[in-house]
DNA sequence: TCCAGGAACTTGATCGTTCCAATCCTGCCT
DNA sequence: AGGCAGGATTGGAACGATCAAGTTCCTGGA
């Protein structure tokens, strides 16, 4: 049985002190360069790894990082997160975190898991993917001083809190364009319900880029909550109508499948494009609106290091990242 | 500012000493049970919780599993994982343990990083998801003594360590006394290269049920890598042939979705079965086999706990779980 | 009456690190 | 030679829990 290697061990064999070993760790500036190295041989002679639990017990800080794991909403959108979490456990890795998963069915269970997380983890801070309008996660997080990013902007007051963001309106603007240069000018809308803010974006770009190439968007949306059979009834009025579409562009992949069944009945011609670049997309050939997922937990591991060490209180940083269209058969 | 509550804070307002209120919560069957009501109250007034860095110390244990989280691998099964590993986190939670994630591009990173979190946080525990023969990782983790459950069999030999799986041939199986059902006689597979123990495991699945019912399979499989463009390859190679299956039961969703193309060339008619119930198998109405992740998930944190509390080494536990077979329209 | 034995509870030590304040050098200036 | 500034290093205390070894109190049998 090794006796198991502590920073007085290593202390003994550079010969120096505990707080010495600790400054070459912690302050290495202050320690003079030749005994730097000797420590740092030491250390690694001995392969001796700094315990977690005792510093984080006199500093109060765990080096953990929590982020939410959700039962897989709608089924097709459920491996976005997946991307994401691992970007975000690769990313915290390398700054020295580790991912710790919470989950949760409500946002009153969620703050309770915050509360439980925080007294007896230490947790440094939390990611949270996806905010509503006047979000009680969010207001407790803040009250409470906790460090945290929320994947997703808050879109009553983007200066509430730190936050990254993928711009959807970019996105289907991207979209649009594509379908303008393809020839086409009616071109269809599939989105959501107005007043959530994701959907609202993603309908925004669509309408302003229509607008800027000359072309009255009027009657060419239709709005319906997520799913494949709703974005097949949109999809099916909408090219049904007295003048309809000539080509679409869907909010979601789930739509944008639906979409796709209406079309191969009434004109298999009709150009669609969703949004997400779902594995179902790729498979399908479906030409989609990909976010950048690796890019965007990378982002937002900077942004919370980057407000767990810095101390003085900085405006809310925030970042809006470009997506990318990925052409495939069906535009 | 709120002094922060400790075990002491608790112990003073309930009038006794540290250590029974530490029995309270830990070995409340040596405290008498008026003195443990009058404790817990304490506790719920204060709103105290244990410090987990400093039981750790005393302890070294950390109440946390880790669990590795892949790079998306085809794009198609990414949501399996996410499955799993939400069940994990909330049946982990549960029980008193938390789930921390981590990351590794091959056994050899893999094995470090166990290294890493074993000896910075005192990791209790490792869920590893899927095993190769004479898996580096697995021994590794058995020569430190180190308790592990593995999502999927060690195929060399089951003894080896505990695990989970879910009977592979059985989903098989199932599916092609289905399709036997449906009077098919003449039922392709479409399967990934032997040696591997998932996919000779599926095999076998179908291979005896046919031989079951009368039928010789030769000639009615055929091998590739898994892939969308693969299993269209192989499929057509199939309908081709001189004496074509009738039906087709394939070993992934992706190779599945292949056939499907395929089929839909050579003959509409041909029922297609693929495995692992992934979105894009619910998108396309593809009947497939599931696997109860959410049960696998939690027969793991058992497992888990069940090492972590009983001292005695008793036989490596084993649970092997049934797929589901869910019908759609291509079968 | 006395004491063994056990249940109920307490006290001091300890886990491994970092904080804080004190001490030790070293070279430079007077 | 002595004083001194400032960097480099050290030793004790503390974080909040559990462990191990007490102490107190009570019960019942000789």
């Amino acid at each position: 049985m090794p006796q198991k290697v502590t920073i007085a061990t290593v202390a003994r064999r550079a010969g120096v002190s505990r707080q010495t070993v600790s400054n070459v760790l912690n302050s290495p500036h202050v320690v003079r360069e030749q005994t730097r190295q000797r420590v740092q041989e030491a250390i690694a002679a001995l392969g001796y790894r700094t315990n977690q639990a005792a510093r984080q017990m006199r500093t109060g800080r765990s080096r953990l990082i929590a982020v939410r794991i959700e039962p897989t909403r709608d089924g097709i959108n459920g491996s976005v997160l997946d991307r994401f979490l691992h970007g975000l456990a690769e990313t915290a890795s390398t700054a020295g975190y580790r991912v710790m998963l919470y989950t949760a069915v409500d946002d009153e269970q969620e703050i309770r898991e915050y509360d439980d997380l925080l007294g007896t983890y230490d947790l440094d801070a939390f990611v949270l993917t996806g905010t509503t309008r006047r979000d009680p996660r969010t207001a407790w997080l803040t009250g409470r001083g906790v460090p945290f990013v929320t994947f997703g902007r808050p879109w009553d007051d983007p200066t509430l809190h730190p936050w990254v963001d993928v711009d959807g309106a970019d996105g289907t603007a991207q979209a649009a364009r594509r379908l303008l240069a393809l020839g086409h000018r009616r071109i269809g809308f599939v989105g959501w319900p107005v007043g959530s803010g994701v959907g609202d974006d993603r309908r925004l770009g669509w309408e302003h880029t229509l607008r800027a190439a000359g072309v009255d968007p009027t009657g060419l949306d239709h709005c319906t909550e997520d799913g494949i059979p709703e974005g097949e009834r949109v999809a099916r009025d909408l090219l049904t109508a007295a003048r309809p579409p000539t080509a679409l562009i869907c909010a979601s992949d789930s739509l944008a499948l639906g979409a796709l069944q209406a079309v191969r009945v009434a004109d298999p011609a009709v150009p669609v494009i969703g949004f997400d670049d779902t594995p179902v997309a790729a498979a399908l050939g479906l030409t989609s609106v990909c976010q950048p997922l690796h890019e965007a937990a990378v982002r937002c591991v900077e942004l919370l290091t980057g407000l767990l060490d810095a101390t003085p209180r900085q405006p809310h940083p925030q970042v809006l990242l470009k997506p990318r269209l990925v052409l495939r058969q069906t535009a």
